[in-house]
Order: C-alpha cells, then structure tokens, then sequence
DNA sequence: AGCACGCCGACT
DNA sequence: GTCGGCGTGCTC
C-alpha cells in the first residue's frame, strides 16, 4: 500500500467545519498513522498549517477532487480511543452540537493543541547500542526532557521512531505525553544510598565522629530511598549534611518527578464489611451478570438510604480489579466530600484518581494521563468523569442517580446517565445506577427491563426508618402560631436538645421562589392547562405559565379561601439561625449554604465540627441533603417542603418527593431512632403524603401516570431552544422565526394539535440574565419523530440554513434539561 | 474560523 | 486608472 486516506477533524469550533475532510497519508506516515492522534494537515487556499484529529483511515478514496498529504503526526499514541470516538459521534447527534464540541470533554483537559508527547531519559546510565542510539541520549543527557518534535528536527535521524520505540521498550527513555505549559513538570530531589556498598563499609567512610550522618545512613540503609524534603523533616537534619555524605560519595543526588497529587493528608485504611443477605444477593446477581452467567448489563439499585449501598459499589471495584478492569464511580458534585473519598481511597489506596471541580489545570491533567497511562485503576468524580480514558473500562456506577447534577448545562449538553448507557455498551463494560429516590426516568426504564431493577429494602445496621411527623402549616396560622416553627417542631427541638442530640434544620430552597401562594390554606396559583404553578412576574404584575405562556391577574385575595395572606414565599437560612437564636439562646448553632462554605476547607470544617458535637443545631439547604452521616442526629426539621413543590418545573413534585426522602434519611442513622417533621402548606399533595410514608412505588405510579397524561419525559422528549441576547428585539424577531421554521415541519406532522408539541415563544422565566434577553421554545419529542426533529434543528441551528442572523443573538437547544428556568 | 475573491467608491 | 471597503463562499 503505497498510500492510505485518513478522515481529519480540523481543529475549530465553527460549525461550517463541522465534517470531516480527507487526507492522503504517505510513506513513513503510513505505519505510524493512528485513530485518535493529532495530525498536521494543510488547509485551506493559503495551505496554512492547522491541527487536526485523525478519526479514520481508509484504505480507497472515491472522490471527485484532488487531495492533499498530511504534513505531520504530533502523537506517538493516540490521545483519544476508538471508543471514545464513537461516543462523541454519538452525542454529537443526540445532543445536537458539532463533532468538535462533542469531543471537547473526552480530550486531554485544557487546549489540546498544546498537549505534547516529551521525550526523557529514565536510564542515564545505560550504553547505547549504536550511532543513532549514541545521537539520542546523549542529545537526552544534554537537554532533559524535551518535546518529541524538537528531538526530531535536531538529529534528523532517519526511521528515528524504530530507535525511540525501543528504547521506550527497554526502559532506557519514556514518551510521555504533557501540556507545554506544564514542561516544568515537578521534580523532587531524592537521595539514595550508593547500591554497591555495605553497611560496614559506609560506616567506615562515614567515621564514628559524625553522628548525624551515621544516622541518615542508618535510615536510608532501611527505607531505600527518600526525597529530601521529608528526610529532612523526619530526622531534623539540614541539607549540609547530605552535601557532607554526597561529598564523601556515600549517596547520589537524583531527581524524581512528582504528580501533583490532589489527596493531600494521610488517609486511614477503610475496611471491607461482610456484606449482609440483601447486599449481598444485589452483588452476585451483578457479578453473575459481569461473568456471564446471566443476562443484562445495566443496574438500577433501589435502596433507601442507610442501605450500604456505597460497600455495594466498593466490592464491585474490588471484583472489577481482580479481573484487570477499570472503574469509574461518578457522585454527584457536592457529595464528593472528604467521607465519600475516604472510602475508596481508604479501600484501593493509590490505584484511585479523584476528579473534581476544584482541581487546578495542571492536577486535572496529571489525573488525566495517570489514567490514560494506566497507573490508576479507579476515577471517582463529577459527571465529566465519566467520560475517564481507561482503556480497559470495565464497570461505571453512578450513585444518586436521580441528581440533576449529572445533567450538564454547558455544550455539550449531555446527560451523564444516557452517556455512561452508551459508552458501557461500546466497552462492554457494566452500568449501576444507585439511588434511594430513582428519577422517574431510570425507574420506569427499570420497568420496560432496559436496566436490571434490584432493591435494598432495609437499612444495614438493622437500624428502622425514620418517623416521619407531618405538620399543616396551615393550621399553625390558625392557632395564633406565626413563627415559621410548628409548635410540634418546637417540642421536638427542645426535647433532643435537652437529651444532648443534634439536630439538622433543612431549607428548601431550590433555585429561587416565584410563586404565590396562601400562607391560609396553602393554595398555590397554578396553570390551568399545564397543572404548574405560574411564574410571577414583576415587570407586568401578572402571573405567567412558563410551558403554554397564558398569563393570569394577580390574586389579590385568595381564591380559595378569601384571605388576604397570599403573597410570595421565600426565606433564606440567615433569618432561620436568628430565629433558632431567639428560640434556644444557648443552642450551638453552624449554618451551611452557599454562602458559608464557599470559602475553602470551611466544610469540611463544619462536618468535623459536628462529628466532633460541637454544634447542636445545622441549618442547611440542598448541601445538607445526602451523605452526611451522624450518630447524634436524632431530629430531622424540615421547615417547608412547598418550596420546590412550586417551582415553575414539571419535575418540581419528583425534585421534591426525593429531597424529603434525602433529608429524612439524615435522620436516626444511630442507635436512637429518628424523627423527622416535616412542614408544608400542601399536606395532601401526592408528593409530600408519598414522601412522608416513604412509600417510592406509590410515588412512582402517581407520577407517571401525570406525566403519560401531560406529555412529558420519560414518554415525550422535552426541547427548550433558548434564544438570548442584549437587543431585546433581535431576540424577539429571531425566536419568532426560529418558531415559524420549526413549526412549519410539527405542523406538518400533527396538523391542529400541532400546539401540543411546539411552544412558545415565549420570554423565559428568569426573562434577563447579564443583560441578555431570554426567550424560549419548547418542543416536544415523540420518539418516531426524534432523528427528523433533531436533524432539522442541527440544519437550523449548526448549520444554519436559514440564515439566521446570530451576530448578536444567541441560540442554546437544551435535550431534556434539568430545568428550564 | 480564516482567507481569497469580488464588485463598488475616493484617492496618489 | 488603482487601493481598499467588508459581503459571500469555500476549505479535502
């Protein structure tokens, strides 16, 4: 084969060069041309040199114009899987963006066009073979460690890459593949005795009149080698006697990279657990699934919390290791907390990569190649981990499953849970889904056998549920009691306090509250149509439905009741400690949200100080809701539940049922039993009455029924193109005719019910964010429609073939979003 | 995205 | 006559 054709993604996010372009690739290129690697390519008239990511080679071209060579390939192995690939082609048509975008978060963090292989000498002492050898390492000794393609354009050896392979192979150099900015790679210096000496013999060199050094002798003579800065701190030396034993050539010098390692302080061994009959029953019938002996792939763990259900997932790594795979364990954002990482480090050790927001670039691109290089087995993180590139992938598990957290707002837009679905299918690996309130979604896929339903009935130290207390906030008005406290709360308060327990007061406050409802009877003002609360809105004093766009009057008074008391609802964690003040003056009290714990290590700070009982009382919001695990915790407050109940979103009744069910199982996790009181102003709403019995399945049926009944996921896809921008009437004008392109085509489909499926346009909720003017349209997706609709919208959107004129507006289509405010 | 081509207005 | 404005369209 004299020439072979290779695909090529040039490097650019514009979406007219979202396609592939073909390359021929000749002579020495052709044995060292891989799927996945960078390559150089000409392009466009000027033939200007631009970076591209080879995605297939191809042995025939029939095309009808002429081609142009690859210039370069930048990677000595590839930086992307097959697999991967194949992931991003995937999500590239799901979550309608451009292949560039797709791939954007499998590729090396950071600016990919900056990742380079380096080339470094391992073994300085080694002797070359022959002239070419000769070239290279001493070319190694002269410079350090220096980029492959410097190497290359400086000695000019022919077939160079024969000689580095196997050098590489004998373990005289290592290619490894780093971001430029990053060449500085951390080294230590590290001191090692002299190999060829005996102890008899330092101690001769040494002489008996130096102490200290006898003693570094002694040390290093047990631990082998050490870097200097903790040999000086453990035998409280100075670098001077070093130098001195240097001098008398007792040890050498040497200098040893260091990965910037995210796990800063020593962590405890976290011991495996026996697991009990119900645990156990779920792991073997994975690890049946995972050896062949049964069917099924993909896992939904119904287990209510307290279950241990995480030893579940710990056990499975363990298996997944014995058979030389991989895993990734995604939490949500913020329960990758010191205790869950405690866990898996304190069980695997150093085989664990942890991946989380906070990581600089550079850490987030050391844990990037110690997984690609197989030094770590495990990756535990964010949703993005799940896109970790181990190359023997054998089991992804993704505990809380039901967090919106796993559904990313950023481009590319991809639901965590759909993405590890598919890339466990292109590995062949095993999927779990974990979770004490599944999302509707998962459950119901569960149903139709897509995922394998397996249950953890009871809690794992025989320890029961907590009871749960359900207060009509309604009837606390009536009584005279107007402090947002029940009287039932107050009592309970009182009673752990005096018992010396501790107490956690939960907040819901999701998002922000629009709502109006009646602090009499509870009534909240909802959309006829739509069965959602409505949205108020200040600028024009109406109340709007955000999915059909009717607008109704301010009630004045309400219409249920004829009470002047309806107005909006909010209150934040602030007012709540002052009121707890004023109640119990003495109660230690630690607040938790966004406010108190954004500065670093403050967290973990009111965890250990409440591990420690040094507080009584935790007020919270969303944080407080999951993983959190205390003995003393024996009262669970809730002080309303509405808030999320009424939030403009047709998931607000899931969102809702789930953090009950999270916050109450904060509750009772020690010897005492729990009490949870939860207070609301919809006592009879399916959600709150479900949540309080923490009764999943009743739940369940009554909101899939509503949601079969009003069209919405898991029966429908639900749309929101979301068109934004300063002017507030280029935004009104495009969405207009963004709508009128689009509902052209649901017309065509649906003729007059054509409404049921296309809305809008209408100004989104949060109608002006950052100056931009918002308006949304929101479609819904039947299934046999979806690959037509999609593609319509990528013709619309990426490729813009209506001539949208987007140089100031802005349009972001969002698949099933998390919320669409 | 870049870059060239192209078809009209005001200049050495 | 030509220099250059940025609209249009293409890039293997």
């Amino acid at each position: 084969m004299t020439v072979k054709y290779g695909k090529i993604l040039i490097d650019s996010y514009a979406s007219q060069l979202d396609r592939l372009f073909t390359y021929k690739i000749e002579g020495e290129f052709i044995p060292l041309a891989k799927e996945g690697m960078r390559v150089v390519v000409p392009f466009g008239k000027g033939n200007k040199p631009i970076v591209g990511l080879l995605l297939a080679i191809e042995d025939e071209f029939k095309g009808a114009y002429s081609l142009k060579s690859i210039l370069d390939i930048l990677d000595d192995k590839p930086i992307i899987s097959k697999e991967l690939i194949q992931l991003a082609y995937w999500m590239k048509e799901e979550y309608i963006c451009t292949l560039m975008e797709a791939l954007k978060p499998l590729l090396p963090p950071g600016d990919y066009k900056e990742v380079n292989s380096f080339v470094d000498l391992i073994d300085s002492h080694y002797t070359p073979l022959n002239n070419e050898e000769e070239m290279i390492i001493s070319y190694l000794r002269e410079q350090g460690a220096v980029k492959l393609s410097d190497l290359k354009r400086d000695l000019r050896i022919s077939n160079i890459n024969s000689y580095l392979n196997d050098l590489e192979e004998r373990e005289v150099i290592e290619i490894i593949i780093d971001v430029v900015t990053s060449i500085k790679r951390k080294k230590e210096r590290w001191v090692v005795l002299r190999k060829d000496l005996s102890l008899e013999e330092i101690y001769s060199i040494i002489g008996n009149r130096a102490r200290k050094q006898l003693e570094i002798a002694n040390f290093l003579w047990e631990k082998g080698e050490m870097s200097i800065n903790s040999l000086l701190k453990e035998l409280n030396t100075s670098l001077s006697t070093l130098k001195a034993l240097e001098e008398k050539e007792v040890l050498n010098f040497f200098y040893k990279e260091v990965y910037r390692d995210p796990i800063k302080k020593a962590i405890p061994r976290y011991n495996k657990y026996i697991l009990n009959g119900q645990q156990e029953r779920v792991f073997g019938r994975i690890m049946s699934s995972v050896d062949g002996l049964a069917d099924g792939n993909k896992f939904l763990l119904h287990g209510v919390t307290g279950s241990g259900k995480t030893e579940v997932y710990l056990q499975l790594v363990e298996e997944m290791l014995k058979r030389g795979k991989d895993s990734i364990i995604l939490v949500p954002e913020i329960s990758l907390t010191p205790q869950t990482i405690d866990r898996f480090v304190g069980r695997f050790g150093d085989k664990v990569a942890i991946l989380h927001s906070r990581l600089s670039q550079g850490e987030r691109f050391d844990q990037w190649r110690r997984i690609k290089q197989g030094r770590v087995k495990i990756a535990i993180g964010a949703r993005s981990a799940v896109f970790a590139p181990f190359k023997n992938l054998g089991l992804i598990v993704i505990d809380e499953e039901h967090e919106s957290t796993y559904k990313s707002s950023q481009n590319p837009k991809y639901n965590t849970i759909d993405v590890a679905a598919k890339r466990v299918e292109l590995e062949k690996a095993f999927l779990v889904l974990g979770s004490a309130t599944p999302s509707i979604e998962s459950y119901y896929r569960a149903l139709k056998k897509e995922y394998i339903l397996l249950e953890l009935k009871y809690r794992a130290n025989r320890q029961v549920m907590p009871k749960v207390d359900l207060v009509d906030m309604r009837k606390e008005l009536e009584v005279g009691n107007r402090s947002i406290f029940s009287f039932l709360l107050q009592a309970k308060m009182k009673e752990a306090l005096e018992n010396n327990k501790q107490i956690i007061l939960f907040l819901n406050r999701r998002g922000f509250s629009t709502f109006v409802s009646c602090r009499k009877c509870g009534y909240v003002v909802k959309c006829q149509n739509c069965d959602i609360s409505m949205t108020y809105y200040k600028k024009v004093n109406r109340l709007r439905c955000n999915y059909c766009g009717v607008t109704v009057q301010l009630p004045r008074i309400c219409p249920q009741c004829g009470s002047s008391y309806i107005k909006y609802f909010g209150i934040g964690t602030e007012k709540v400690e002052e009121m707890v003040r004023e109640l119990f003056p003495h109660a230690r009290i630690r607040r938790m949200d966004g406010d108190t714990t954004s500065r670093k290590g403050s967290y973990e700070r009111i965890l250990e100080d409440m591990k420690n009982k040094k507080v009584d009382i935790l007020i919270g919001t969303q944080m407080i809701s999951k993983g959190l695990d205390f003995e003393d915790v024996v009262l669970v407050g809730i002080i309303t539940a509405d808030t999320s109940l009424n939030l403009p979103d047709y998931s607000s009744p899931e969102k809702t049922f789930q953090l009950v069910t999270q916050v109450a199982g904060r509750a009772g996790r020690g010897e005492e039993e729990g009490r949870v009181v939860l207070q609301t102003y919809s006592p009879d709403h399916y959600s709150i009455v479900h949540a309080k019995e923490q009764d999943y399945l009743s739940f369940f049926m009554t909101e899939i029924n509503l949601r079969k009944e009003f069209l919405y996921p898991p029966f429908i896809d639900l749309v929101n193109i979301l068109v934004y921008g300063e002017d507030y009437n280029r935004v009104y004008n495009i969405s207009k005719e963004l709508y009128n392109i689009i509902g052209k085509e649901i017309k065509a489909i649906y003729g007059k019910d054509y409404g049921d499926y296309i809305m809008g346009p209408y100004p989104a909720p949060l109608e002006r964010i950052k100056k931009n003017y918002r308006y949304q349209i929101i479609l819904k997706l039947e299934d046999k429609y979806k690959s037509m609709l999609k593609d319509l919208l990528y013709r619309v959107y990426i490729k813009n073939e209506n001539n949208l004129n987007l140089d100031t507006v802005k349009i972001s289509i969002d698949i099933n979003p998390s919320t669409i405010l």
